[in-house]
DNA sequence: TGGTTACGAACGATTACTCAATCGTTAATA
DNA sequence: TATTAACGATTGAGTAATCGTTCGTAACCA
């Protein structure tokens, strides 16, 4: 006697209620300072019930890192290596990435909680390390296509690649005010100069 | 009848081994999952004896943030902003901050925390938001030292004064490993392009 | 009625913190 | 010099509270 199709669609949304309120304060509290009952009392949602959809808090918080990276992975990785004009595509790189980072509080208070943390938590970690060195590479090969075409200062392209994430992260750790998005746009051209564009 | 003075400073002793301890501790497992016990085990003093030195977790925690700070924030305002050559300086700065960046690996991590979770941190974040404001300033006079001397592309220079700061922290978020510290010499030369040095 | 989800009381383990007892050192006395 | 009284650092068992997890029961739907 299977479920109805209505009673599985809430329980994905029952799934994904649990899950959004468990990355919010697993960001904000840490690991251990989110307890099953405050996500159960935040979600609106029983404290066994939790169970049901979550094996245990390390499943959850697993979960927690893991599932919104698929979402924004692919927003990242959105742009063209190859492209005819490499510079104007890294001008509209930065400007994304940007936004995407000013948008994106929680979820990035929680993986900055994992990378700095990661002896504690290895597989989540792990999962954000693999996506981390794709992205660098990504980008890498984008800087030597323009340094290729002479639109940028020749330099080893993956210490560049490097400091372009380390930057975003770290203006994300910095900004700690979301209100003023605006804000955000004033980096785009300094965070520009890191790649040694060449003006004629 | 006071204490002696070889007494006086066994107990200093003990507090600063604890006091290290627990910024490791803190640092890598979190504050909750930081106990006092095993605070007490790892720094080889009995676990009643913590309390003789601070009055409860919190206050450790706090001391754990601030008191660090105090001997890094030397070294990091150690640079001339009215510097005759602002070029030369920058990038003796960038190459000074780089390395003290790499070195100091435990008491950062806690620093990530402690931002990255600041609203459950509020006096700590309070203190290294000051001394980041004073910074930030300092830089930012530094670069715009070097704007007037038409050494640097005019920008308005506390967005590069901020990138700066966060470059510096994200570094150390991206790189896991202490171990190799030739490889954040390769990041010295980049990172200063941020600033757009101007050459003729 | 049969089967699955939702619920929350109960359980053992662990937490931060207290406190009465113990230990080590100091300094006055014999 | 040897003895001892006294003071404060040190100790860890004890306390109340809270944790993650389990599980029997209730509620719901096909």
């Amino acid at each position: 006697m299977p479920l109805s199709e209505e009673q599985r669609q809430n329980m994905k949304k029952r799934r994904q209620k649990i899950l959004n309120t468990a990355v919010y304060l697993f960001a904000t509290e840490g690991y251990e300072g989110t307890t099953i009952k405050k996500i159960a009392e935040a979600a609106d949602v029983s404290f066994g019930n939790v169970f049901t959809y979550f094996k245990d808090k390390e499943q959850l918080f697993y979960a927690a890192v893991v599932e919104p990276l698929e979402a924004i992975s692919d927003q990242i990785l959105d742009f063209n290596e190859n492209a005819e004009d490499p510079l104007l595509e890294l001008q509209e790189m930065v400007k994304k990435d940007i936004q995407l980072f000013a948008g994106e509080q929680n979820y990035l208070t929680l993986v900055v909680q994992v990378v700095g943390q990661y002896q504690r938590f290895p597989e989540p970690f792990d999962q954000l390390n693999q996506f981390h060195d794709h992205w660098r590479e990504k980008v890498g090969r984008l800087i030597e296509n323009g340094q290729h075409k002479g639109l940028l200062k020749k330099q080893a392209s993956m210490p560049v690649a490097t400091l372009y994430t380390s930057l975003l992260i770290g203006i994300r750790l910095n900004n700690t005010d979301t209100r003023y998005s605006d804000m955000w746009a004033q980096y785009i051209t300094p965070a520009f100069q890191l790649f040694g564009p060449i003006h004629e």
